[in-house]
DNA sequence: ATAAATGGGACAAGTATTGTCATCTTCGGC
DNA sequence: GCCGAAGATGACAATACTTGTCCCATTTAT
């Protein structure tokens, strides 16, 4: 019942990418340096967001990775769902006879109302925002700890 | 990101219990029998449950497992905590210091939230209600079937 | 004592996670 | 066309977790 590293690796590589002005290229060894992320580890990654069409690559000198949309149109839950797969928090909400008695059984309906809630948290937001504001509370605090510093 | 299957025949065990009156005594292998758990694995499950004291075991003849508190102040959330440990959506909530950034990023905050929210629902309704509701709408479900072999 | 019930430890097969490494492919620039 | 820089891909591996199984210990009513 927890996001894996992939997925962390996953959100923290896509965040950095919303902060730069969209189409900008990116080396993912810039990425994996910044974040401390293992980098050949990170590859995997970004191939798999690629596939999900997420980010764009390209090969070869000053290659590197982009969005291909904009982040403004892109959410944790898209970027999570890209590399994890779909979110089922309970198998019965996949697979049909999973558990004998899920024809009646309440708590599966409890299960699906907490998993469309989850969906809908971690999609309220875009990743446009997200970026922003993590920039802007980074400087809040930093400007923070110059003003006690300098005190 | 999904519920184990100790998890999942936890909550079975605990709503088989809740379905019958407060107090009643009832043995591992009958739980197993009726919801197609593996009795050696169910007892190592019951023994959690037993440890966090959501349920007390008898040894002995004529012993088995019944329900520490009544199912009204039980939730599914109690079951699941019990046996798979507090339910973290994301690392950095669990240990300060994971993310070279958690400081300032608002990954962290949404994750907080949605995991905020998760619990809210699993701690929604109580066992009671679920055991309830569950064998009413069982009873819906096999009248509407002998309707409809009637005619 | 004995039979019936849970508790607990050792073990094991299978799978997922979290990587590493070597090699291949692609591409821009000379 | 060649070279070097970048991502893509597949094999491999260490570790941990999951999902059990099995055996024996412990408790308890009779």
């Amino acid at each position: 019942m927890q996001l894996t590293m992939t997925g962390e690796y996953a959100v923290r590589a896509m965040i950095h990418l919303s902060t730069l002005p969209f189409g900008t290229i990116i080396q993912i060894s810039e990425v994996s340096k910044e974040w401390n992320i293992p980098e050949n580890f990170l590859r995997k990654i970004t191939a798999q967001l690629a596939g999900a069409d997420l980010i764009t690559s390209q090969r070869g000198i000053n290659g590197g990775i982009r969005l291909s949309r904009p982040p403004e149109s892109l959410t944790v839950l898209d970027v999570v769902e890209a590399v994890e797969g779909k979110i089922f928090l309970n198998k019965c909400l996949i697979c049909d006879g999973f558990c004998p008695r899920d024809e009646w059984c309440q708590v599966h309906t409890l299960w699906e109302e907490a998993q469309v809630k989850l969906k809908e948290i971690l999609s309220s937001k875009n990743l446009a925002q997200l970026a922003a504001d993590t920039l802007k509370r980074r400087a809040e605090i930093l400007e923070a700890r110059q003003q006690t510093s300098a005190a």
